[in-house]
DNA sequence: GTATGTGCAAACTTTTTGCACTTCG
DNA sequence: CGAAGTGCAAAAAGTTTGCACATAC
């Protein structure tokens, strides 16, 4: 069970409670603020302080445990997901939501193998899809 | 030649030395942050408060005149360039360059014709490219 | 003349920083 | 025990707001 432990040392992070929590955090709720965990971790149990969580969010992000999101509307936001994936923005709110497609990504990786862009290097391509979220 | 007042009459705005002076900046600057903007419009000539330039800012979105465009980094800028298009994002840097490819227009909007995603209607498209600038 | 726009300064939001203290391993 | 992490409170950065005054039309 404990995956929480072992993400952290298989980075070579040392365990406190603080850094469970913010990671229990972003993979409870969906794509949190800083603001967002940092409520969600005092209702839930024990106090933190926000600069910690601003440091640990920075940590796991330059170790890869998590990723930073910007929404459409500038709002910084972390998501738990680390496999590749685009994004369904809300044009009204800034709310998002994660979109996986594979069959997306293969005709992206083939158009770019073809057509390269003049003086740059391609690391990662994302997809902001900006629209209505019909509930 | 008077296209910056054509722009501002034809979308009923009140033409000002301030909105002249704005416009020309993100014309004249890539993708410039408010603060570009500022120091711009203070180095040229004559002085401006920053509370105008957001406001302005705002009102040029508002009226389709200049799009904000939010970097991987989260920095706001702004963009002149109105017609479809994407965005190099630097993998370092805050910078951004665009990118306009319509063959790569025409594939998505083909994809996303047959493929809906359930519970979203699009609106936008647009890449997010990160990776290296070579100069 | 009047609706709209601008300047200014105060306030707000979000994030960063420095340093003493604490904790993990 | 020592290196790394945390709490706290102050401050930085970026943006918004309200209102008196100024300007475009």
């Amino acid at each position: 069970m404990n995956k929480i432990n072992d993400k952290l040392r298989d980075k070579g992070l040392k365990i406190t409670p603080q850094r469970i929590s913010i990671l229990e955090a972003i993979y409870n709720l969906n794509h949190p603020t800083a603001d967002d965990i940092i409520k969600y971790i005092r209702q839930q149990h024990s106090n933190i302080a926000t600069g910690t969580v601003y440091k640990v969010l920075d940590t796991f992000v330059k170790n890869d445990l998590i990723k930073k999101v910007i929404t459409d509307k500038g709002v910084v936001k972390y998501d738990g997901l680390l496999t590749n994936h685009h994004h369904l923005h809300s044009s009204k709110s800034d709310e998002i939501k994660d979109y996986i497609d594979e069959e997306l990504d293969h005709i992206l990786t083939a158009y770019f193998k073809k057509k390269k862009i003049t003086n740059f290097e391609i690391e990662e391509i994302s997809l902001q899809i900006k629209g209505k979220f019909n509930k």
